[in-house]
DNA sequence: CCCTCATGGTGATTGAGATCACACACAGCT
DNA sequence: AGCTGTGTGTGATCTCAATCACCATGAGGG
């Protein structure tokens, strides 16, 4: 849980700018307005219910998503890695965060205002295009949460399915059946819907069937298969 | 259940055009590179995993959107209306369609070639923009759709969640507490992620204590408080 | 007119998982 | 050392809603 007061932007930081793809006197157009800071773990980026100041782009770092019922249940929406956006949908649309960004490890950050944003829109469609590509992985990754949030019966399918898509978005570079990770069972049944209980006895029955094992803080999938095979049900 | 094979473009039908206030110059432009077709109920726009070909614009009627599992359990993301877009986000991103659009009764529906879209917002950044805000109140309300079904607790406070929400999302025009509802209880059901025997009980219970009435296939809310009483749990 | 199929209505049974209630391990403090 | 707090591991209950099973109604269609 996060400590809710935490003052936002600390120390300003060189502007790597992943603007991606756009063509050099765009980027330069937006490097004139943009803004990077760095987060420690906890601040929080802006909250479900704020009226949209502008875009998050995540430099580096993750940022978890979430949001909240009034019986303080929370839903976690995603992890936002480097490379994503965040906010855009309230920023175009002038309607209040649905969600809190929160930084879950430190963070680099780069801030775009909404008025620059829409501005710029109009000027350029290349902007726009791009703008509506950050929009649509947005889109479709929520539609792919929905989905398995919903439609898979069981809660050890969506922790396996948590599980077997922690190994396939993750840099190539690095060994397939290991992996760090950064969050408690607690957060882990935000992710999937369900109690931390039920996480931390799924996680010892997988365990028990030797599908994973645990090394400190690193998880490694011994059994990659046994696990997709609970999948579909 | 649609009648999976079902040819989709029938009788062309004049351009009433719903392309809202977009300047008169684009929407001339528009005009000969959209396409407007009518649908009888059951008729598939576009299925889950194909391959986009463009977006999807409702000029009248309703269109059932729907994603299902394996094991062929639905879930309806949404009943869209006149006025929205269908397919905007795997038309920009060029993903395979996340769900399946049907109409849900006859429609009129106007069709945009992917390649005409993507050009078209390169060239416009108005028009760009516009598509940017169609997609924003996707992303928008398929938020709202995860934070309900996953953050409400019960089934009962889901059903009550979605009267509420019909009668809020309706033209002021009509009566405040009555309404047609073109649904069985079975696509409730698939609308809140609970079962159909589920719903029939749950509304059998609302009647029971005065809260609906039913007259044919129109519902009537006689007690709205206390249906938003359920809410918040 | 009877048949059939889709829908609505209800009971009985059952199970997965929420919830409550602890105990334990391992920090980081002072 | 001792404390405190956060995260984990596990048992015992309990509850809601899925599921199965069946009947009633009503519309359409030969």
């Amino acid at each position: 849980m996060a400590t809710q007061p935490m003052r936002p932007p600390l120390k300003p930081v060189a502007a790597h700018s992943a603007f991606g793809d756009l063509s050099p006197a765009i980027v330069r157009e937006l490097e004139t307005v943009s803004l990077t800071n760095h987060y420690p773990t906890g601040a929080v980026l802006f909250s479900e219910g704020q009226a949209p100041r502008g875009i998050y782009l995540v430099e580096s770092g993750l940022v978890k998503l979430s949001v909240c019922a009034s019986d303080g249940r929370t839903l976690i929406l995603r992890i936002a890695q480097t490379g994503e956006a965040l906010g855009v949908a309230s920023t175009i649309g002038a309607r209040d965060y649905e969600a809190t960004a929160e930084a879950q490890q430190p963070c680099d950050v780069t801030f775009i205002r909404q008025s620059d944003v829409l501005r710029m829109m109009r000027v350029h469609g290349e902007f726009a295009l791009w703008i509506t590509q950050l929009l649509s992985r947005d889109y479709n990754s929520t539609c792919r949460e929905i989905r398995t949030l919903m439609l898979s019966g069981s809660a050890s399918e969506k922790l396996a399915r948590l599980l077997v898509g922690w190994l396939d978005d993750r840099p190539a570079s690095s060994h397939p059946t290991r992996m760090k990770v950064p969050l408690t069972h607690e957060e882990i049944g935000q992710m999937i819907g369900t109690s931390r209980e039920t996480v931390t006895r799924l996680m010892a029955g997988f365990r028990k069937q030797r599908m994973i094992a645990q090394e400190g803080a690193t998880l490694v999938v011994s059994n990659r298969l046994a696990l997709e095979s609970l999948i579909t049900a």
